[in-house]
DNA sequence: GTTAGCACTCGATTATCGTGAGTGCTAATA
DNA sequence: TATTAGCACTCACGATAATCGAGTGCTAAC
């Protein structure tokens, strides 16, 4: 659906002024604002035709007017165009993560963190996932008696710990016995393709042992399918300060979907053309309590495959622009340190 | 500060109808309330002894009294008679424990579950520190090049994971032999006594090596000493129904305080004269967050040793009697499960 | 096609006025 | 002396009305 330069410049100014003061936007204030010479009476006639476009809504018969979701849609698609951020803002933010790559827990945080800051909205941070595929070496730590703590730990060097408790006590020593077998097999083999009957093949094991590696391959499996991965949220107040959460049930709303970190986690990992920003506005969201939030998220990877997730909750009213041209450049950022903290 | 038997009945039955309401009470109202075959008259003339004696304050002249912070205190004091629970209600709460005491997270996450259903308020649970005193045994692990996972196991069989970067790289093989020598040190002495003097006079070490140790040994030693326990909240949106906190502002002090999981966890910890239930109410909150809530919290045990707390967030016209009756049981429960679960 | 003019709409704000639940005080009562 | 009935008074709350103003759609002129 095609719009005139006019009619596609008033719907920018109209959705520029609507994100800034979240007031419907009248013909005499636009007509102050955008400088293109046209009276108040023309621009009313072009907003009466966006109306019937579907781009624009009246609350009420004498107010003015403001943006449907499908006016955000096409901004976004249409109009918009990211800018770079700032240089200032971009090599504080740089320092920023200079400052806090030592450790991945700490890095994820710290994104969060910035996320929140720079965009005034409500930020969430997936960190890496640890999976069937990429995990190296298991460590099995004897607890007590027959509980045991299984150490993941991936190609990447990200550690993941999964506790069970077996059938049979495991010392220090049977402990360190039952790791070197699993990890045996992880050299030729991955997690996911162990089975049984390649557990009985290994010699060296009395049938005590044998039964316990039969009970822990699967323990491991289901831990690292089930496994969501660990989600950073902050700046849940932010949104506080807008005056469409004035209202109690918004704020439930999304404190729900915070909390639902599952979720969260696989609606951000879900893959949507490849884009490299995704931007969600309001109904598009497949989740119930988002229906009233816009969601832009985007990925950091290593070595081209995907890692982790991050983005930024907000009112549709949302400020795309800057939000993009942010989320743009902590995803560079990201890539960059996660790279340099998981690999080096 | 007495009260005669009479003003003592009339406070009461104030509290106990305000908590209920919310509503300011007036002296008609109570009059039908209590049975004490007292008219109006009399109860606004011992109602305002009661304000003069600051347990009582109008919001308007024209209106009922509400409860001061002081009288709370009283009725904790003095009125109040903690209730064991219903039979029905005890049993639920077990099996719901039987189903979920297979691990100690499920455990601690399940209990924040049940305590926000059982009061209808925010919920907090603290996890079982891991500290100095109970490290039996040091798993190193190699992640990556010079980054290592020390995995910390208790006495009591809990696990905690630290990261660090070193100066060398460190492999599977190195890494063994690192624990070993830490854990040879822990059968003898506690982590917070491990000196340089100490880590010089082991034999078995190469010079590459005994530094490696020197690294390790302070960053186990800061890492137990920081670490906060793990902080699970649940029920953050029960406290939405109540019409005090249909301010938007008493949300975000409430957000605030349950993210602020170190003071929460100091909080929680700091003794209050070896009370079972301690109860803070309103400003007798040192954290400015918390001046408008009242808090109650418990703490649960193994071997006499203090784990971990656990405790409700609510308004300062809270349900004091249900919620201490709540706290009591499940602290009995809490104590039989982490013993069942830790020991076994 | 654009614009000035005009009558009209309607949410928001303010003002006014009862209503009623509550009070404190006083005088009568047990 | 403690209690109570009676009464005038207070004041938040809700409903109703009046005003305001930013905004609209329509029509006629440019």
């Amino acid at each position: 659906m095609e719009l005139n330069a006019r009619k596609k410049k008033i719907l920018e100014v109209i959705i520029r002024d609507y994100i800034n003061t979240a007031e419907p936007v009248g013909s005499r204030t636009l007509s102050k604002r955008c400088n293109l010479g046209i009276s108040p009476a023309t621009i009313r006639n072009e907003m009466a035709d966006l109306e019937d476009l579907g781009y624009l809504v009246q609350p009420h018969t004498s107010s003015g007017r403001i943006p449907t979701q499908q006016a955000y849609r096409y901004y976004v698609d249409e109009i918009m165009e990211v800018q770079k951020l700032e240089k200032m803002i971009r090599t504080d933010i740089h320092r920023g993560f200079l400052d806090h790559n030592t450790e991945l827990g700490p890095t994820m945080s710290h994104t969060a963190q910035v996320l929140s800051q720079l965009t005034n909205y409500t930020a969430v941070v997936l960190a890496p996932r640890v999976t069937n595929f990429n995990c190296k070496h298991v460590q099995i730590v004897s607890l007590i008696k027959n509980r045991v703590l299984m150490v993941v730990v991936t190609q990447e060097g990200m550690a993941k710990n999964i506790e069970v408790t077996l059938s049979q006590e495991v010392d220090t020593i049977l402990a360190l016995k039952l790791s070197n077998v699993i990890n045996g097999f992880l050299k030729n083999t991955i997690l996911s393709e162990m089975s049984s009957d390649l557990i009985d093949q290994i010699q060296e094991l009395t049938p005590e042992e044998s039964k316990l590696v039969h009970e822990i391959i699967p323990h491991l499996k289901k831990a690292l399918v089930e496994d969501a991965s660990e989600v950073h949220s902050t700046g849940l107040t932010n949104l506080f300060n807008y005056p469409e959460f004035s209202d109690v049930n918004k704020i439930k709303q999304l404190i729900n979907i915070v909390q639902e970190k599952q979720v969260l986690s696989e609606m951000m990992t879900s893959s949507d053309g490849n884009r490299v920003i995704r931007i969600k506005i309001g109904s598009e969201n497949d989740n119930e309590n988002l229906k009233d939030f816009s969601i832009i998220t985007s990925t950091y990877e290593l070595d081209g495959e995907m890692m982790g997730a991050f983005g930024v909750i907000g009112p549709t009213r949302m400020n795309y622009d800057n939000v993009s041209s942010v989320l743009n450049y902590i995803r560079n950022e990201l890539n960059l340190h996660i790279s340099n903290l998981l690999m080096k």
